[in-house]
DNA sequence: CTGAAAGCGCTTACAG
DNA sequence: CTGAAAGCGCTTACAG
């Protein structure tokens, strides 16, 4: 019923070493015997047996891509840079959805390794996750790119958040905002726990207070930031700006605002970050901090092929890009 | 250095077999020897190699997810509810991501046959693909959701995309519009062709008439949507509303219109199709046509289980949900 | 240039 | 209830 390599052989009339050969490309084959196995091949309709073959290489050429949530805009993006870079070196990858969870992550985590996978990418690794510095301290193929632990001991390749955010900050500064609210998701997140870390750093070099009653970090579904919206809004002293860690957040604040009757930027400015997609839609237009996420992608799994092939010896490496600030129209000067 | 199940067995003192039976839960192993061999795999941080039993058990607990474009909101929306189900039943998912090219369709299935996954799950056909129907006729598990090939040879789940467009084209028909144009990605598939169908055929019943210089079909880019633009609304007759058979190609439709200077709905009226999470947007707020792609996802993958597990014996089996019009506000009845 | 043999790490009849 | 043995479908030293 199903072809092997010895069917291949006995149709070829030659070994099983000599048929494993030719699909090998062993340069030692001479060319009659490999156009006679190829013939068979052909007419036999033969793939070779991926699994087995691994069983003895010890590759699977496939890798693990972890991600937070695959329907957001950031990480299929940057999903679609990995798959397809991966399969011009014909690696296929395997997804896991997180869900942002810490526990999901380390079950993805050791079911990739129990799969044998080659390596393994994490584009949304939480701060206090210790199963991904395990591995690469067992010498395990693993990058982290976008978030990385708290104890730096895995590869990673990520932006300077506290940089975007000083960006974000000085940014709706010079346009004369000296009251900037700033909303964010959980700071179990590198990413979110340094934006924040950025965005108090900037307001104390600006002299300008840092009052918690305008900071929110936490989950960001639209209840928690409209209830958050109204707090802030309803204060004597309230903000005239808004940086949201994100560009998902920014486009849902912008909708309340909207609901609540206030038109941005004319009464009220909003800066997000990550510029995904959407972002420059004409209808939106926000002004964002912009992370190049196809390079940190492509980086991440360049040097997790390297750590793979045994090409990267300074490890664990850290590698950070530099945000930059892009100027839409949700931001204006206050009058 | 890596652990086997040999190790466990020495260490445990029973044999290798004992060891694979408590592995799969054999109910005959007595409590004690269980409990030794448990410990022992606790105590050496043991993980069975999957690829070691995928290749005796002719399972790998893998399915392949074939998309167009994984960056593209309806594939990634569907993909989450696949990757999220499978996960719930110990099965991973690798994706491969085609740009639309029938090319990279065929090698994708071909590789996903040689890693041995247990069935394939296709969001993208192309209509004239026929190595979906060859492998569905040689009983491999294989469904199509989205689009169907127009053999019908391979079980598919897909939307009634007729129906769609006679919703969207009623719709407009209702609020007084007569003169309709339509833009549509390429034909090759199966939901595109489908909809210019519907479109045509919507038309007729209502006795308006069917205008080729008002129609466009193929690459859907921003500048050739935008060269169609331009020439429809020069016509003297020119119409007053427009059917997109993708909410993607609606957007970029009225931002083009902002462009030039119209605006959407007071000048012009605008259906889209899918219901893509942004579609209902505030800043945007589509009227389109719904169509449940998470139910679609969740039965193309049920079915795909069954057909692995010997569960489905009517095959090739075609389910046709139902769409949906959603009137946001894209759409206003002509003065 | 080709082939016989061993082995990758599991599971599964089968025997006891 | 447990174990010895064969086998899944490949690749890879090694010998010739």
């Amino acid at each position: 019923m199903k072809v092997t390599v010895i069917d291949i052989a006995k149709k070829a009339g030659v070994s099983q070493s000599t048929v494993s050969k030719v699909l090998n490309n062993y340069p030692t084959i001479s060319k009659e015997t490999r156009e006679k196995v190829l013939d068979a091949i052909k007419e036999l309709e033969f793939y070779p047996d991926l699994v087995a073959r691994s069983l003895v290489t010890k590759k699977t050429k496939t890798i693990g891509l972890i991600v937070g949530d695959i329907s957001n805009p950031f990480f299929s993006e940057t999903a679609k840079v990995v798959i397809t870079d991966a399969r011009e070196q014909e690696i296929d990858v395997i997804i896991s959805d997180t869900d942002y969870r810490l526990e999901n992550l380390e079950l993805a985590l050791r079911n990739m390794v129990g799969r044998r996978v080659d390596g393994i990418l994490v584009a949304s690794v939480d701060r206090r996750d210790t199963v991904t510095t395990d591995l690469a301290k067992k010498e395990f193929p693993i990058v982290l790119f976008n978030r990385h632990t708290d104890d730096k001991g895995t590869p990673y390749v990520v932006t300077d958040n506290e940089k975007g955010s000083q960006l974000a900050v000085q940014h709706l500064n010079d346009l004369g905002h000296r009251r900037i609210a700033y909303i964010s998701g959980s700071l179990s997140f590198s990413t979110f726990h340094q934006r924040y870390n950025g965005y108090k750093k900037a307001l104390a070099e600006l002299n300008l207070t840092i009052d918690p009653m305008i900071v929110y970090s936490g989950q960001v579904d639209s209840e928690k930031i409209k209830v958050f919206l109204k707090k802030v809004l309803s204060l004597k002293n309230r903000p005239t700006s808004l940086y949201a860690a994100s560009d998902q957040i920014a486009i849902t604040v912008i909708d309340i605002l909207a609901e609540m009757g206030l038109r941005v930027p004319t009464d009220f400015s909003v800066v997000g970050f990550d510029n995904i997609d959407i972002a420059s839609n004409p209808h939106i237009n926000l002004t964002t901090i912009s992370q190049n996420k196809q390079e940190m992608a492509e980086i991440a799994l360049e040097k997790l092929l390297n750590i793979i092939n045994s090409k990267e010896d300074e490890l664990p490496f850290q590698i950070i890009l530099e945000p930059e600030l892009i100027i839409r129209s949700t931001t204006k000067s206050i009058q």
